[in-house]
DNA sequence: TTGACATATCGACCAATATCGATATGATTG
DNA sequence: CAATCATATCGATATTGGTCGATATGTCAA
């Protein structure tokens, strides 16, 4: 359990580690953004736009949903919020009680 | 202003984004450990825990006293909640109001 | 000051990964 | 089916960053 947890920090810890890769989730906060829009947002190669989706959707940190020959992206703000109540709950134990109720998030997230 | 958090987040990331610093920041949870004592507990040369000791230090990640020839670290569970409380209000703003009240913690953190 | 110990810094090497260009896959339309 | 557009994947290259060994800096005791 724990070193599922350590897997999980480490896997968003990186996928959050990159210039880009925060551009990208900037930008598709509350939106959702086929990748050529990505593409004229981020003044980058639509492969390399593709590569970092693939890590942010391997971190389960974006959802996907096709539209006729476009995908479209958005920020999973859920898995987002479990990530950090996690790094709290991890490494700042004197805080996590008051501050941030994960509990109440997973609750949300039943399905 | 948001130039500036996104530079935070970036380098709060990074900081994270590395199995060792996790066992670091893991180790240091509570504790006040000195550089020797990671050095056993990791398994890695000392220079190498130095220099991720010095990267969790310019995240404000860890905290540093120095006693006798020793350097003691410890976790700063302070600014981890601080970080994650910036990235959840960036990135998780359906979110921030209810889960992570990061107003009171900026309260909580005058000095 | 000298010696011993603790930690930081430096230089070199190597592994991980970001990027690009080219190509493959997939979806839609005619 | 062929043509076109959108996206994913692949191979090569460049850059970043982790690691080590050696050395420098700093601290304390004799």
């Amino acid at each position: 359990m724990i070193v599922v947890m350590e897997t999980k920090q480490l896997q968003f810890a990186k996928a959050l580690a990159d210039k880009n890769r925060l551009k990208i989730m900037t930008q598709l906060c509350c939106v959702w953004l086929s990748v050529n829009d990505l593409v004229e947002q981020l003044g980058v190669e639509q492969s390399t736009v593709s590569h970092h989706l693939k890590t942010l959707k391997a971190a389960e940190l974006v959802l996907v949903r096709q539209e006729g020959k476009h995908r479209y992206y958005t920020l999973n703000q859920e898995q987002l919020t479990l990530c950090c109540g996690m790094l709290v709950q991890s490494f700042a134990p004197d805080y996590a009680a008051t501050i941030v109720p994960v509990s109440s998030i997973q609750e949300a997230s039943g399905d």
